[in-house]
DNA sequence: GTCATTCTTATTGTATACAAATCTGGTGCG
DNA sequence: CGCACCAGATTTGTATACAATAAGAATGAC
């Protein structure tokens, strides 16, 4: 983090994130030079990373806009996660050592302890829910598949979906990932693989359903 | 390509798909933007976009090197190409219109056009056989995704693989794709599904086949 | 008023110089 | 002999200046 180009690159994540840059607004490098305190080359490297991301798109004359995400893009990427995690469950509840069995355990209490509060914290629910969702990725495949995978499960529109969460579908999904965990230790594969499905298929549903009806 | 750092791109790629530069060597930016004409600028713009589609690997202290598919990763990138394209596959047999019929049927055309000659040109049905399933892939699924998924399909180890198919082993994967463009031309998902599925894995076989018996 | 065209301005692309970090080989100490 | 450590050389990171290109505004013809 100590570099510019990382600085550059977490602070214009943090801007899309926030939704301070709107999707669809342009981003010159220039501006963002300035925000971050640093010179355009390392802003230019941090908006390459953040295209591979998916979090900017290029137009065909190579100015990088917020990548805005339609109701089809939305619902694709919903189908390719369901597969692609569910699969990643079934590998992870094969291969998981005791040491990832904890590691999991330790992001559920956190999920557990966010969504137990008076007040949920869904920032903390999210950073663990996250957690717990490269740990099981970080298991099954690859590690050079590791990030590409990521790049689904991190999307804005994720965030955003979770932060209209209220309490009962925290609730929801915290019992999802009570059962993931239980399937992960019978080590059953096809019990994995079908909690996961299920569980992304809810949030899809929980999307859509948040978005027509936007209180 | 006009651009310089597309120039840069194009001949590093190429570079590591002929196999000029060994899976593990080092990249080094210098050495790359003599060998390229160009200074070192657009060279670290060329090597972020590989890296993005995993053609190169970065170690922890930055230093680039050609990625190194050990036979783990093969398997797991053949197992996501699997689902991935065959969903893709669903999807476009309900989506597909007479225009992407007939470009389809084009590329089908070159393939069986590169088999049926007396020496099979290999070059030829790899090319064509790339644009059949990007077509199939961009029908498919939402623009924004299609670069993403396009990664897992374009891999060295890929080429590498039918770089050694035999006559037969065209004739095999051709005949796949002419039941392809039946199940299309009836516009069945689940047909096209399991015939997606079956021609990636079967690829996955050969591949692993050729390996323990390279001849 | 509308469309095409030119000119201005804004934005991105490239090269170069220098700074920072990393590797490598060697040296001295235990 | 093994290990820590310290230069020197190599490689990557950053800033800046300038070139090339694309967007937008103003102008003129119809």
């Amino acid at each position: 983090m100590s570099r510019a180009s990382d600085k550059a690159y977490s602070e214009i994540r943090s801007l899309i994130l926030s939704g301070d840059a709107a999707p669809g607004s342009p981003l010159r490098e220039a501006q963002l030079a300035e925000l971050c305190g640093v010179s355009r080359t390392p802003v230019r490297d941090a908006l390459r990373r953040l295209e591979g991301e998916l979090y900017v798109v290029r137009s065909d004359s190579q100015r990088t806009f917020v990548a805005d995400w339609g109701g089809e893009d939305v619902e694709e990427m919903f189908a390719l996660r369901s597969m692609i995690e569910a699969h990643a469950a079934a590998r992870a509840a094969e291969r998981l050592t005791d040491d990832d069995l904890a590691a999991l355990a330790e992001c559920q209490q956190r999920i557990e302890a966010a969504v137990a509060r008076d007040r949920p914290d869904v920032g903390a629910f999210l950073d663990a829910n996250r957690d717990f969702h490269a740990a099981i990725i970080a298991a099954a495949a690859s590690p050079r598949l590791t990030g590409l995978l990521a790049t689904l499960v991190e999307q804005p529109v994720v965030r955003r979906t979770a932060m209209h969460y209220g309490r009962r579908e925290l609730a929801q999904s915290a019992a999802e990932h009570r059962q993931l965990m239980a399937a992960f230790a019978a080590r059953d594969p096809a019990w994995a693989h079908s909690v996961m499905s299920a569980h992304i298929r809810r949030a899809f549903h929980a999307f859509t359903s948040k978005q027509q009806d936007p209180d």
